[in-house]
DNA sequence: CGTTTCTCGAAAAACGTTTTCTGAGGCGTG
DNA sequence: CACGCCTCAGAAAACGTTTTTCGAGAAACG
């Protein structure tokens, strides 16, 4: 009988005339329990739709089936394919994902982790660029596992799921290096961003490595955003040595890149190479086209899920695992051979083929 | 003393010397407890460090400040901004977000759901088209609140918020229908999608009253996706009359329209007109630059969030209500007058301008 | 001075589980 | 036959809060 609303474990056990304890025995099926008891339990449960209470249930073994998930923002195109993931693996263990953004702002994001350990989450996965600030640090070093993507600590050791950005950096500029540029621009992403700050050093060494130009003016610093790609790619335009290529160290950021070009009336690739980094759902589009650095970014959110649950249901804790996930360069239609061999000084003087005069 | 390691009320009872319904009472202001008592109950709490565990208070209090949000699928570019708009509200309010895909699988949503209620969610908000479903009914005819966004009931009044898709769909017919356009064809949403179901019918009704073609050749059911957007692309070009102006209820969608167009040789808006509808981020990038129904998604869901904490937080359940947003038609360049005049048959014998030949 | 009212805190009862502790009966074994 | 060891299930103790109940002392009031 369901005297307040809620059908709790002592209506079935009062249904069956057995205990509450042997309801619950029953019904995990944790300890031994005769098969006609467990049928009349099971009947009766069925009958009265009794569903544990899983906020009692976790209260009692300190276990929520619950992970946080913290990101800058859902609304960043790439975030979602990383949650997805995560997601994917999520289901399959029966736990569900607390979404968190925290616009990269450290206040939020410490507020956000302490309601997440005060909700008992079992796990957390960040990405953040916040993962050294001693604020975040004081609540990762308890006891609840977490794991990191994208953005890893520089001081400590943990479980961890990101790019090769060595690798995918020196292919990148590798390509546009045998393409025939040798001014390269870059966008590169906040210094607290390991990635960034990866592919920023990968991005130097092999330029020097090339012999490309190794100008400071050839680098912009953004922030991953659209508006930071368009602002990059304004600022190239005013150098008086222009880069022929830009690489970008994001598809969002790129997609800036590609708005400021065509505005400027520079079109890609004829008048500029332009290389992406993520390979987001929409690049694809015959209308964007942009030769990007694949990442899997679902698969990665799944792997950094499975890592967290290895953590979560390890007695004694592993020991930290980085996964380094392989980019793939995924060429499409936004890099070509630089319209004066690799010796550009004019692309301005080039006028958009749309407006043959 | 962190005997067990979490610091629980009863050890700032303990280190204070007061009892642990004072300290309750201390912290959360309810009762009027002593002045010097508090003072020293939050000393004693901000000293230890004790927060309080949200998964006990749940239990006690029937509240879990967490709400539900069931999505098809974060990774769909529209959705994020709902999720975002009821991000902003959910931490104005101490809420966090459950976060679930439902795929657009009923079972999945159900299951999804059971969770939700078993972690006694405080309300859900739901973007799914199965609202009608008679389990999913049974699950919400509970007492938890609930909210729907853009797919509604038919059978039942619930809160809701929705674009004016007659409205919209009006505005885009006209629109289209003003620059010359007689024949426009439709890329449509599931039938069991509300809205898509209103833009369907709002499409059908003004191009009667307009006198445009009538054609259900000129009708393509799809699915929301960027693959149905380009099947009903390459569906339109088999045709032997085909439409000049083509209307996506969807921006996604319309961009898979587009890629098929580009894949045909076919120009927008030069060839073909396209109308999207969402205005998702992307859409206003040069290189996309989609004319597109402009709906406020992030607003929409902070107001979905508002509506859900209204019936939270009222004691009656108040009486249901549905709000209704306009949408402004926002143009860019990707609708044209037709090149004859809305006589159109020969759209493919049109070359792309890019290359003059 | 006795009675009521108020202020403050302590004690205890929830909330709905899981798990530990007991205990009763049956059965094998020395 | 006594002993121990199973199998089963009930009682009770957690888990960490909030809220209700209760009580003691002080203040107000007749």
């Amino acid at each position: 009988m369901p005297d307040n609303g809620r059908i709790t474990i002592r209506d079935v056990a009062a249904a069956t005339g057995h205990a509450v304890s042997t309801v619950s025995n029953a019904l995990a099926g944790k300890r031994h329990v005769n098969e006609e008891t467990r049928r009349q339990v099971k009947e009766a449960a069925e009958r009265l739709g009794y569903r544990p209470s899983a906020v009692a249930r976790s209260l009692r073994m300190k276990l929520s089936s619950t992970i946080g998930v913290l990101v800058p923002d859902v609304s960043n195109p790439a975030i979602p394919e990383f949650i997805r993931g995560i997601d994917d693996i999520a289901v399959r263990e029966g736990c569900t994902i607390l979404l968190c953004n925290t616009d990269e702002l450290v206040e939020r994001q410490v507020s956000q982790m302490q309601t997440l350990l005060d909700r008992q989450v079992d796990g957390m996965i960040l990405i953040s660029q916040h993962c050294d600030t001693p604020e975040v640090r004081k609540l990762l070093d308890g006891k609840t596992p977490f794991v990191l993507i994208q953005r890893r600590s520089s001081r400590f050791r943990d479980d961890y799921v990101g790019s090769d950005n060595l690798q995918g950096m020196r292919d990148s500029v590798t390509y546009l290096h045998g393409l025939g540029h040798r001014r390269i621009g870059l966008v590169t992403g906040p210094g607290t961003s390991s990635t960034a700050q990866e592919r920023f050093e990968a991005f130097e060494a092999t330029i020097a490595d090339l012999g490309c130009d190794e100008d400071p003016d050839l680098i912009y610093r953004g922030d991953y955003t659209v508006e930071a790609g368009y602002d990059a790619m304004h600022y190239f335009a005013t150098l008086s040595k222009r880069p022929t290529a830009v690489i970008a160290s994001n598809d969002v950021c790129a997609l800036g890149v590609q708005d400021a070009a065509s505005e400027l009336g520079l079109s890609i690739p004829q008048d500029l190479s332009l290389l992406g980094c993520d390979d987001i759902d929409l690049a694809r589009l015959r209308r964007i086209n942009l030769s990007t650095l694949h990442l899997p970014k679902r698969e990665m959110g799944a792997a950094a899920a499975e890592l967290l649950m290895r953590r979560i249901h390890s007695k004694r804790p592993p020991t930290p695992r980085e996964i380094i996930i392989p980019t793939e360069l995924v060429l499409r239609e936004s890099c070509a051979a630089p319209a004066d061999g690799g010796n550009a000084k004019r692309p301005a003087e080039r006028r958009p083929l749309v407006s043959p005069g």
